[in-house]
DNA sequence: TACATTTTTGAAATCGATTTCCATTTTTAT
DNA sequence: ATAAAAATGGAAATCGATTTCAAAAATGTA
């Protein structure tokens, strides 16, 4: 019951040719007449022959793989990013490995080592909320796997960099936040040992900074990354009784959580308060009032990142320094959560 | 600067011992003391030794590896799925590679192929829109790696078959629609050929029979997947001298399409048109009206199909009829979108 | 025709881990 | 003290495709 799969050495024997000739007309060597491997092929075809790539891989070194690490597959920003990675891999022939982290660092471990086992080329990640230290990001050079970092990034681990205008946008959002008539603009930040969510941080408070505005200590919230903590966040600042008039976060969905408790407290938004998030997901538009964010152009960014990979370190064009960041601007999209007179 | 992976000679050789006992050591071989495997165990890490598991998958035959294909991962019934089989595969210490088919024919055949080369032991599907022939799934098995459909299934190709049950919950979502009131109940359908499309067809037609319902066969429109295609549909039937009074959908995107068009004629919903979609996306709950829906239990379902992959297929638990279809019960979800008197 | 040159083709080594089959060595039983 | 049984470890074959090296066949040249 269990036929054994079609090797090159039974396509050898049908054809009565050596196995080493077989490989070379399936892979289109030179020195083989085009009538051969027309042979040849029709006869793979007809035996429905399937490379291994195992034994390939195991003799060539290279499996023409990359893998891709991410907090999560289903949030926009990341699905778009993969997406683009995946344009990109595919026009070169390579195919794609993709491994959710959870946001656990553990995963993050197990997923490395699995795509490492696995010998692929080239490790795109970025990292999940709980990495602080970055061995493990080692360990996929230590075993000659290249490594490209993308949004979220680990400051302290060298590597090629793909990453968002994080500072900038943030300091548009806040600027235009301002311009609005808002001026007691509350922060919702991720994890502070992440690149990303420093700079967000960083460019909130250079706008807040530069109007000269006076904010108090407990509007900056950091490590409240789910709805479920910005909401809670949300219901304590909003009790006071000197309450913010704007929400700025660092995802979409805590300021979708902020907008929950807003409408549970009976707080009109964007009158009473406005709200800006971040990652232009795909529910922002559809919620009303529509919310305010900054679209992160991910497929583009993968695409970048991926791009690295093939040109740069594969194709020899303009060699990078191994810091190398390249940033891609972003968008801030206005709708109507953050437009005061709406 | 290419250092060499570290394999198990250079550990043997390190160790004073042969890469056989090295291998068995590490495989946690019966014969091999507690002692030894120890002190193994502590100098492959010491060295950062990696096993190839292109090498011993050659060996092995199987690679503890198996693949998915789904038409997106990026919409919430697929990555729920996606997120089930996830637990399962983890579970029993299987990676995971997941493709997708962006709903093409070409990019699915592709998928198979690559998952073919990757010697996968098992390919957990949910085929394109566009797919019609079952050729492809054939070569799976020609292939010696195991089949398993999910979601949307080709009737005609025998496999196992993880579905939910369509009929049934079109059926009572139809018959909610009738209770509330409504009775001029358009259809926007799928491609017809899938049994998943079909079913839910069916049990539209079913209910809309059993209350003795007329409705005019330009109500009923099939292959209109994506939101613009049923915005236009939704546009040309709500201009009618008698215009439905409500829409059930296949796809929550559709029922978005139709309530944008709604929105533009100034139509209201629910109270002149409800309109009931089907795969609970996240933003359902998130626009205003909520949008009705159906709940597909989709990490249920990818659990249930990774599962009979393990249990039945490898574990030998109650051999499974080659045809066996298992059915996940979906729930029907009231909110606004279809409550006449809201 | 004899020889040189080019083109086809195949045998064997190789990639790294696993596993079978023996050969020792050690332990236990008598 | 000896035989039998058990534990320990290694050599070599194996998985399937690629590639090096060299032989064989075909072609061209003098």
């Amino acid at each position: 019951m269990n036929t054994k799969r079609i090797t090159i050495y039974d396509l050898a024997k049908e054809l009565n040719v050596s196995a080493s000739y077989v490989s070379r007309a399936l892979n289109n060597h030179p020195t083989i007449s085009d009538k051969v491997k027309e042979r040849v092929r029709k006869k793979a075809i007809e035996l429905n022959y399937k490379q291994n790539s195992h034994a390939a891989n195991l003799r060539k070194g290279s499996t023409r793989t990359i893998g891709v690490i991410v907090p999560h597959i289903d949030q926009s920003f990341f699905s778009e990013a993969i997406s683009g990675i995946e344009e990109v891999c595919f026009a070169n022939n390579y195919s794609l490995v993709i491994c959710q982290s959870h946001e656990s660092f553990k995963n993050e471990c197990l997923a490395i080592d699995t795509l490492i086992h696995q010998n692929v080329d080239c490790i795109l990640i970025s990292v999940s909320s709980e990495t602080q230290s970055s061995s493990h990001l080692d360990s996929i050079r230590k075993n000659n796997v290249q490594l490209i970092q993308f949004d979220r990034c680990l400051d302290k681990m060298s590597s090629y960099k793909v990453l968002n205008d994080n500072k900038d946008a943030s300091y548009k959002v806040v600027k235009n936040l301002i311009k609005e008539g808002y001026t007691k603009i509350a922060f919702l930040g991720g994890p502070g040992h992440l690149a990303v969510f420093k700079n967000r941080k960083e460019g909130y408070l250079k706008a807040i900074k530069e109007e000269g505005l006076i904010i108090p200590y407990n509007f900056i919230v950091e490590d409240v990354l789910s709805k479920d903590d910005a909401a809670a966040a949300a219901k304590e600042l909003l009790a006071l009784k000197e309450p913010p008039d704007a929400f700025f976060t660092v995802s979409d969905h805590q300021s979708l959580g902020v907008f929950q408790v807003a409408t549970s407290l009976n707080i009109q938004v964007p009158g009473q308060l406005g709200i800006f998030g971040f990652a232009n997901e795909a529910f922002t538009e559809l919620i009303s009032p529509a919310l305010s964010s900054v679209n992160q152009k991910g497929k583009e960014l993968g695409k970048c990142a991926a791009k690295i990979f093939f040109e740069n370190i594969l194709g020899g064009k303009r060699p990078l320094s191994k810091d190398h960041e390249e940033i891609i601007k972003s968008e801030i999209i206005i709708r109507e959560s953050s437009i005061r007179g709406a």
